[in-house]
DNA sequence: CGGCTTTGACCTGCGC
DNA sequence: GCGCAGGTCAAAGCCG
């Protein structure tokens, strides 16, 4: 990663309103984290005009930053926990280990199952006391931004919206979703930023246990540019590839860190071709990546890597 | 009729 | 302890 890439990703970590350096010329941008036990890694990514930037990077690669925005807006507060995550590893409040979060899944899921047989009289709204011994823990969760009109662009997946919440300090309610597929925890929040009104922020938690149900291989390039380009087509995601596929490869090797961000952005960029045109996937050693064309913009870096 | 959205109430965590 | 904000639940309603 060249010096310049470095400071502005310093930038935008480092700043507290993350939402200011997005604009017109940013049609898209993200930044997601994945973590492992105490190996944590987090990288910004964002898809120009022109190309992507990945800033990628193992956590401990970066340069001495702030990791502790001062006044994070309510807008990019996703981000700003997932990058505060890694740098409080001395908190135990909360913890990104897979094993933990399945456990706490797991623990939720029960959890509705014993208010209703210890408490069958009670009624619904009056739900049971939770469990106080143990902190919530969450999945795995990395957020994204958007250039998009609509709030809920299709990445592949079947979702069930589960609630809505204003959100302080924002004009734009903020809408909770789940994976419709029994037995698959994923949720995902999508906001818009009220800073910008035209980005959309998209929170995924979790990683998906079965390949994406809304089917394969069908020719989008076709789609009208600019119809929205939502719609209940798809690209074949890498499946049946998991979030832990990503970080064991994103540990494994850096040579293209971009992978792991694929894992989520692949569906949502083949289904919204609007969102990126004329993009080219480019990693730390970005000179190493030949100009694919058009073939770029949908098939995953990685795989135009194996030459 | 099944699946999904809406929406108000409830629960939890956190700061003061 | 209290209040606030975020997150979740689930009944009701909508829609194809």
């Amino acid at each position: 990663m060249e010096r310049k890439e470095m400071i502005k990703m310093e930038e935008l970590v480092g700043s507290s309103s993350f939402t200011d350096h997005i604009s017109d010329s940013y049609p898209f941008s993200g930044i997601f984290d994945f973590s492992e036990g105490e190996k944590s890694s987090l990288g910004f990514m964002e898809l120009l005009g022109t190309g992507v930037q990945d800033y990628t990077s193992p956590l401990f690669d970066l340069p001495p930053i702030s990791m502790a925005p001062s006044a994070p807006l309510p807008a990019v507060k996703e981000c700003s926990e997932v990058l505060n995550q890694p740098a409080t590893p001395n908190s135990s409040s909360i913890s990104s280990a897979s094993s933990e979060a399945v456990n706490d899944t797991e623990q939720t899921n029960n959890k509705a199952v014993d208010q209703e047989e210890e408490q069958p009289d009670k009624t619904k709204k009056q739900l049971k006391p939770k469990k106080t011994n143990q902190k919530r823990q969450r999945e795995p969760r990395f957020a994204f931004m958007t250039k998009s009109e609509v709030d809920h662009l299709e990445d592949g997946y079947r979702w069930r919206k589960y609630g809505q919440k204003a959100v302080k300090n924002s004009p734009f309610p903020r809408s909770y979703y789940r994976c419709t597929t029994a037995s698959c925890n994923v949720k995902k929040r999508v906001e818009r930023s009220f800073t910008d009104p035209t980005i959309v922020v998209t929170t995924y938690e979790g990683q998906h246990t079965h390949p994406s149900p809304v089917m394969p291989r069908q020719n989008f390039a076709g789609a009208p540019p600019g119809s929205g380009g939502v719609s209940a087509t798809s690209f074949t995601m890498p499946m049946p590839r998991t979030l832990s596929h990503y970080q064991q490869q994103h540990q494994q090797s850096l040579i293209n860190p971009l992978t792991a961000s694929n894992f989520a952005i692949n569906g949502l960029l083949a289904n919204n071709p609007g969102l990126l045109r004329d993009t080219r996937f480019c990693t730390q050693g970005a000179a190493l990546l030949k100009d694919h064309g058009l073939l770029q913009d949908i098939v995953p870096s990685y795989m135009l890597k194996e030459e």
